[in-house]
DNA sequence: CGCTGTCATGATAGCGCTACCATTCCTTTT
DNA sequence: AAAAGGAATGGTAGCGCTATCATGACAGCG
């Protein structure tokens, strides 16, 4: 290991790694030129440009980002804020968000709130010192202090998940009209006695808001619109014990529409377990749209939503706006299906 | 909007955000005792930290990390690699990483491979451009170029999933032994013909060497090993699919041996569609021990692996790693447990 | 009383990169 | 032929923060 400072008394470099003044030393032009030829390579001439490359493959040069960062006040990063990652539905958002952001070189900063408005303003502070190039985040909903901070902010803001009038950028689905939707689908077919299953819906707000369209339909047809809502996150198991709660208190419950596809699913497969027929003992309907509702049996009537499509379009959208195009809709509705299956 | 630039010609603040020296002014010390204070708040007196933490909640500083991190040469970024985010099980790994890793105030930079070991290379350069605290990646096999770079690189690498001789960290279970230990049961419960179903062996090499371990059971028994191999990856859908191909190329097959439960139980489920009994028939067995495998009826027989357990490991290791103390164990073995069910 | 040690604070000099302006050497225009 | 425009390159000065060393104040000690 060659030890020598270059020189003065207060030399600090501690990594030894290969700067962009080494490549363009050994590429004999100045470092402007090597910064020049790796990042707006139509800038400099050609016989530049190679021997700039070829030094960096021959010197094994790692661009040092958070320089490239500060020096700019650009990076190609981009802040993501979940409030969950057990959820499959936010895991794949993202997954259609990553898949086009990486292909444009930009990286993605996770951030998982667990439902906590507060946690989610950390995490905006923490990215917003990263000066990432934008933020996107599930729903529209966030704490005064945040909301302060992010209209404030001078970049792109892109909130998923659901329709409304955001901070900037929109991108999801009416949440109200699915509820509407999935009762009027139930109604239709007969049911009367319906209610709606939802777990902590305090947090998963989008659920709640499922359920105000679902009570407006029925209540506009002069039923009642029962609630349960349980104290645990969605899962199969939840779903598989809600089952029995909603029994004990509404025997005569015919139909029971879950706020998703997991305790829907764990609630079929519950009732099939306990000899109960669905639909004819009891109707099941879900949301999202699941690949695991169809493939019990009977199938489960739900409401699919576009979630990877929603994570594409968000980004579509965003390097849209990044690369400075006109932004001709702030909003955009993917909309949603209504998947009728055995279940109801 | 105040645009008077502060005096000299060449000035380029971009955005008029607070910086650190304008805490420091208004708190009356000096920028670098405002960065102490709010860095290292024992090196300060009690006086100076309440002053700078008046000013900053006042003025409502951001500290900027890229400047911080560029300073400092380090960041409380980790760099997460996973080869896919549509497979829960990382997910899983991901959320116990998370968790852990939040808490200590590391934040996570978030790579999908897509099972592309070139693309990880790719990945890896970036984020050590970031100059991240640390790398977590999945899995012990690398590309070359990624291997020379990783092994020049002066911070803790940590590789989950499969246990090894790894770079440096390694947080995982032995794949073949579960394999070996699946085989075993079946074995142990009177099959003979059965049959192991996977996805894509050279991209998901951890079912590979599942295989592996399975083979060497029957092979000892003077059993055959026949392997079915999907082009797709694995998904409800794909068990569902390939529970034909197997019988159409093995009809005597007593028992079908899944490279995981997603495939397992799409195949248990589209047996049980088309009136074959399950274990009476076809027998079936999955791997990792999701949820999923509870609920279905017959209960799936599967390997339970620890996911966010293995997360959570592997983020306190590196913790305490990063934080100077001493690492005893390079390896850790989370383990896995059998879990019967009745389907087979 | 001078000596050493500790604590709180500050001045200085970068971290590695890019924005900005200046320069050079052409080519094009009138 | 002179002026104007353009393309390629380089010099300089930071981006906002922290490592390092220096300083001053004060306590404890023989």
């Amino acid at each position: 290991m060659s030890r020598d400072s270059t020189q003065a008394s207060k030399q600090r470099r501690r990594s030894d790694q290969i700067t962009l003044s080494q490549v363009a030393q050994a590429a004999g032009v100045s470092p402007i030129t090597a910064s020049r030829a790796l990042n707006h390579p139509d800038k400099v001439s050609e016989s530049a440009r190679t021997s700039v490359l070829e030094a960096v493959e021959q010197l094994g040069y790692v661009p040092n980002l958070v320089a490239g960062s500060l020096a700019s006040s650009r990076s190609k990063l981009i802040a993501v804020i979940v409030p969950s990652l057990i959820n499959t539905v936010f895991v794949e958002v993202i997954k259609g968000l990553q898949e086009t952001l990486e292909a444009e070189g930009y990286q993605i900063l996770l951030g998982n709130t667990d439902y906590d408005l507060d946690r989610e303003y950390q995490l905006v502070r923490t990215f917003l010192g990263w000066s990432c190039s934008a933020l996107i985040t599930a729903g529209l909903r966030h704490n005064h202090a945040c909301q302060t901070l992010l209209n404030n902010w001078d970049h792109p803001i892109m909130e998923v998940m659901e329709l409304g009038k955001g901070m900037d950028l929109n991108v999801g689905l009416d949440h109200v009209a699915a509820g509407r939707c999935m009762a009027n689908h139930l109604v239709d077919q007969g049911y009367r006695h319906i209610v709606y299953v939802g777990a902590r819906l305090t947090q998963d707000y989008r659920a709640g808001m499922r359920y105000e369209g679902h009570k407006e339909v029925l209540q506009a047809q002069g039923i009642e619109a029962p609630l349960v809502e349980l104290d645990t996150l969605g899962s199969l198991q939840a779903g598989a014990e809600s089952l029995q709660q909603v029994l004990a208190r509404y025997p005569h419950t015919q139909a029971i529409h879950f706020a998703n596809d997991d305790l829907a699913a764990g609630a079929l497969l519950a009732a099939q377990r306990q000899g109960l027929n669905v639909p004819g003992d009891i109707a099941i309907a879900g949301f999202n749209g699941l690949p695991l509702g169809q493939h019990v049996t009977p199938q489960l009537t739900t409401i699919l939503s576009p979630r990877e499509e929603m994570g594409r379009l968000a980004a579509k959208e965003l390097i849209r706006r990044l690369s400075g195009k006109n932004v001709y809709r702030r909003q955009h509705d993917v909309g949603f299906t209504l998947q009728t299956g055995g279940s109801t």
